[in-house]
RNA sequence: CGCGGAGUGGAGCAGCCUGGUAGCUCGUCGGGCUCAUAACCCGAAGGUCGUCGGUUCAAAUCCGGCCUCCGCAACCA
């Protein structure tokens, strides 16, 4: 049993209605480094990823675009630069990938929901909701945004809906005690009590099912309806290994899961519902489930119209793979959010990969080629120093090994860089360069350079997972066979000799003042492009939302000029005690002081208008408002906006008051 | 008082559970070295640990009040 224990790692299933960033591509390399350190030490290793395809969302996009979903998911997933490309390209080593619109899975989820239905986990009921018309779409009342519908603003009115409900309600006690019997299973910690207080709210059952989104695995007992997220999406941990189908038959093997890595803001349903399901389907529960933090950006999150999303494929070409692996494996903190900055990349590259690892290599093995011809003769002489650089190297791997186990990602590669930064020390120490200029020294000289090889061999298996392409490098140049590279090969001294071949620099350091500028001209250009983009589309949008204009009946010249617009400053502005709506305003329209009532108090401030000029219409009869109380002298010219409000139209200061408007 | 988390030298974090000289990485400054990717090594400066109060011989650490920031609050794909 010890022997080829399996372990089964998911990352989550992607939602592929555009291309993924670099916050996908940081919870995949998380899985693909554990993945990688589990091969290694010898595990049957399952490691899954997929794509999450149905629903609205896609079905918008695919229509928009003017292609089937399926189309549409199908080059987002499998074209080129697509979601399979993108985990090539940083080195993914995924043994299955599963997409919820493979056949094998949707015969697996709708024996999954059958099961639950005749045994009445699932069962009919009506979701009630706002519904908004033009969007076609259900929300809830924690989703409407001022009462309106989040996506186009518009009303929306009560509707209900025919839907099937999973009882996830039943397994509140068993949740809490799955928490309480297992503290592993909701990790990090913090997020558990959230889970906790989540539950002891009471918790609601699930709708699982849709009539109104076609695009989506039908209910094989009521096709009107469609499967709703869930028991499609997370099902796929299970369905990818043959439960339910015939495509796989691992099922026995690898279940329950040794970790499902998640973002935290699905934490709750992998660790409340998904749970849930297994119960009700009396199926083992996985070990624990991971809520990993979000990379967040400098200026907060990433968004399309600020031009700040960050593309991986852009980060590789530029810095290698292996280094923006290393710095999302290294700088997001276990569990908590990380930021991402180019500054703190381009850092984070130069101080630990450039500076220590890269350098380090680059030495020794540019001094063994120096004073030996490139080979290490076979007498050597211990000496001082030795000792503790070799306690440090050997105490390395049950050090990382435990931080991998405890999923301590950055830590781990911490312990290595640790080892690295005290092989530097060590030539200091021992200055081979002065040994170097007396020959009686060469046996010393020999097992210096020795004992920096064998640190490095240590340094390149360990750090294999993290830098795979990397540590190949480290192999050609210090003359390693290409297999060893093995968790079994971790004992120093277990080389004997070294024939090393200089190459080129693992990672080149990078001018920082330099690379920020271009990065920042670059990010501007990009900015600029989305902006303008953004109101392309606005524009579109608008010339389709546009509704139809009222127009009045044509007039003449002479009818216009009975109008007088003319420009005035505006000299005291006050809010009345009397009414929200109205700003109390005196004018100098040129000749003489007027007051003029304005219903824009609650968009305007009256620092917004003093001493500012305005456009009025100075004939207008004066009008009594507020019972008589004030008389308005005129009418302040602004535009109607969208959201019911005003925008007054000013004039630029150095206009005189009392100018005509024509 | 809805639930929860956080506030530590210029930046990012650890320490808090199990009170007892405040630690790490980066940056800054000074020195050393020259094998190496202007890299490496050593040293220094810099913090009354958000704030007020309490417990204690002793509090970043335990307890309470307050301020600030941030997650979650139900179906979001």
């Amino acid at each position: 049993m010890s022997e080829n224990k399996t372990f089964y790692i998911t990352t989550p299933i992607y939602y592929p209605s555009d291309k993924l960033h670099i916050g996908h591509s940081y919870t995949t390399v998380a899985c693909d480094a554990l993945a990688r350190f589990k091969r290694m030490q010898g595990h049957d290793v399952m490691f899954l990823t997929g794509t999450d395809e149905h629903g609205q969302k896609i079905q918008d996009k695919a229509t928009a675009k003017g292609v089937t979903p399926k189309q549409y998911v199908d080059e987002i997933v499998e074209g080129q630069g697509g979601v399979k490309d993108l985990w090539k390209l940083l080195d993914i080593s995924y043994d299955r990938f599963i997409r919820t619109t493979d056949d094998y899975h949707v015969e697996s989820c709708q024996k999954i929901f059958q099961t639950l239905y005749d045994q009445g986990d699932i069962y009919k009921s009506v979701y009630k909701g706002h519904y908004c018309k033009p969007c076609e779409s259900f929300w809830t009342d924690s989703q409407l945004v001022e009462g309106k519908c989040p996506d186009c603003g518009r009303e929306v009115y009560d509707a209900e809906e025919e839907a099937y409900f999973f009882k996830t309600s039943k397994y509140a006690d068993r949740l809490l005690k799955l928490y309480q019997e297992n503290p592993q299973f909701i990790q990090p910690e913090t997020r558990k009590n959230e889970m906790i207080a989540f539950i002891n709210q009471g918790l609601q059952d699930t709708c699982v099912s849709r009539t109104t989104v076609p695009w989506g695995i039908p209910v094989p007992f009521d096709t009107k309806h469609t499967m709703y997220v869930w028991v499609d999406a997370l099902s796929n941990y299970i369905s990818a290994l043959g439960y339910g189908n015939n495509a796989y038959n691992d099922y026995d093997k690898f279940w329950p899961a040794n970790i499902h890595m998640v973002g935290k803001e699905i934490l709750r349903f992998h660790t409340i519902l998904w749970p849930a399901m297994l119960m009700a389907l009396d199926l083992p529960l996985p070990d624990r489930v991971f809520g990993h933090g979000w990379l967040l950006l400098d200026g907060g999150k990433m968004s399309k119209s600020k031009g700040n999303v960050v593309d991986p494929v852009v980060l590789c070409d530029r810095y290698s793979v292996d280094a923006i692996r290393y710095f999302l494996l290294r700088e997001i903190p276990f569990g908590n959010d990380g930021i991402f900055s180019n500054e703190a990349l381009i850092n984070r590259i130069n101080s630990d990969l450039a500076n220590d690892l890269g350098n380090l290599l680059s030495r020794t093995v540019a001094m063994i080629e120096k004073y030996f011809g490139g080979t290490l003769p076979a007498e050597r002489t211990a000496g001082e120093f030795d000792q503790d650089l070799i306690d440090t190297v050997c105490a390395m791997p049950a050090k990382v090994t435990e931080c991998m186990d405890n999923l301590l990602i950055p830590q781990a590669t911490q312990e290595i860089f640790k080892a690295i930064q005290r092989a530097n020390k060590y030539i200091d120490e021992t200055a081979p360069w002065a040994l170097a200029k007396d020959e009686a020294n060469k046996p010393r000289l020999a097992m210096v350079l020795y004992n920096l090889c064998e640190s490095l061999r240590m340094a390149a298996i360990l750090l294999t997972p993290f830098l795979p392409s990397t540590t190949v490098k480290m192999a050609e140049q210090l003359g390693l066979p290409q297999d060893s590279l093995r968790f079994d090969a971790l004992t120093f001294g277990a080389k004997t000799e070294y024939t090393v071949q200089k190459g080129e620099a693992l990672f080149p350091r990078i001018d920082a003042a330099k690379e920020l500028a271009e990065l920042a001209a670059e990010q501007e250009a990009k900015a600029k492009a989305a902006q303008a983009e953004a109101e392309k589309q606005a524009a579109a949008a608008m010339a389709q939302d546009a509704e139809p204009i009222e127009h009045l009946p044509e007039i003449t010249i002479d009818d216009f000029c009975k109008v007088e617009l003319r420009v005035a400053k505006v000299l005291t502005c006050e809010t009345l005690k009397e009414s929200k709506k109205l700003l109390k305003m005196t004018l100098f329209d040129g000749e003489r002081e007027r007051t003029i009532l304005s219903g824009i108090a609650k968009w305007y401030k009256p620092e917004d208008m003093i001493g500012r000029n305005v456009g009025i219409v100075a004939n207008l009869a004066p009008r009594p408002m507020m019972k008589g109380k004030y008389v308005s002298e005129g009418m302040v010219m602004a535009a109607d906006m969208p959201d019911g409000g005003a925008s007054v139209l000013f004039f630029p200061d150095d206009v005189k008051p009392g100018s005509g408007i024509h």
